[in-house]
DNA sequence: CGCTCAATTGAGCAGATGCTCAACAAGTTG
DNA sequence: CAACTTGTTGAGCATCTGCTCAATTGAGCG
């Protein structure tokens, strides 16, 4: 392969490694996968990084904090109900649920690997961070008040990942667009029906 | 290793094979783990499987048959809101989370393995098929109405596979006794008060 | 006893994996 | 030009994987 500068390697490894995740999970996916795709020497990947592991870390690292600036990028200019149906559109709009795939790929895989356990660790809390601001500035912005901002992102967020799960699973009932639906009036009963009314001016039927 | 009924070699196979999958994770656990651990030849184990992934298929199924059953089991002589406390208890009492661990990690490799998607894939409707019909009869039992028993299930159960799986995280700030509670006031907020009041006498914050 | 057949063995194959290391290539500098 | 640094190669090793197959054991039976 064509000679590199060496940021642009690293980050274009990275990159490849992070696709050879998606394809074959975090498990099965193996430094060859990588090589191969960039059409380069096994000896390469290690003069970049010191062990699979730690690239493997890297690019899931790479790959959630993309993830949370996005939406945090993406809401910083929104109010607090449109940030949270956002929020959850983009959840639910993740076409082939990239996003999600990983997400709860890299959580399975954290248990046996500390690189991805420090990273989830961290990535879980400023996820959770992140809602709990949209839901305090929602209840600051008169939406009816509840729980504490905090306990309620934690049920938000909990929710979004188990129906992402469940969403994922081929052949099963749960789809995105039920799990939208199941989103929004999870909404609608923790900030009470004024989320909805300032929203979309559906009924709620509680 | 001494002769043994074919039947009980097969569900002795089927036992070691779940502990290495518990060990070392379904991707990584190998035939040898469990060959090994009974002291056994290699040609043992593929004279009663077809395959690994077929063992490591019906290892998975027994396991979350055996819980499902369990759960079915215990409730089935509770009253409505005694079997919704139950199954949150029986959830957060999981010592070392075995159930947990087993569970999100067979959901993960799910996408991976349609031996084991098929048999996840029953596995959440079940689930989901038992909590229906405990919201229905919690609700006939003149507890605050509510959402259709079916969404109902659906969020309880989404938000308790959720919360495991942040719980699971090491070092993460979600505790068994944070999810515990966070499950509760979920069932008050889907159920109305009368869940709390019937149930232990406390106060509903909402 | 011999016969039969299921239970059991384990060396070994073919493939995959992470990683090393001596060599080479190509820029940059003096 | 040489000297030096950095990017790059790929054969090869040690280790692991699932699985095969010819051979052995042993229990039950006539």
């Amino acid at each position: 392969m064509a000679r590199l500068a060496g940021e642009e390697r690293r980050k274009q490894i990275i990159e490849a490694a992070q696709t050879a995740i998606l394809d074959r999970g975090l498990a099965q996916a193996a430094t060859r996968d990588v090589t191969r795709a960039l059409g380069v020497g096994s000896g390469l990947l290690h003069h970049y990084f010191p062990s699979w592991l730690d690239l493997r870390a890297q690019a899931v690292q790479l790959a959630v904090d993309r993830e949370i600036s996005e939406v945090q990028v993406s809401t910083s200019s929104l109010g607090a109900s449109e940030s949270l149906t956002y929020l959850i559109s983009w959840m639910v709009e993740d076409e082939d649920m990239r996003h999600w795939r990983l997400w709860l790929n890299a959580m399975d895989e954290a248990h046996r690997d500390p690189r991805l356990a420090k990273v989830m660790t961290s990535a879980v809390q400023r996820w959770h961070e992140m809602v709990k601001e949209l839901i305090a500035r929602a209840q600051k912005e008169g939406i009816c008040p509840g729980d504490d901002p905090a306990i309620v992102a934690w049920r938000l967020t909990a929710l979004m990942d188990g129906l992402a799960g469940m969403a994922l699973i081929e052949g099963g009932s749960m789809t995105l667009e039920k799990a939208r639906n199941l989103l929004t009036k999870q909404l609608t009963l923790e900030l009470g029906a004024d989320f909805n009314n300032n929203q979309a001016g559906m009924n709620s039927s509680l």
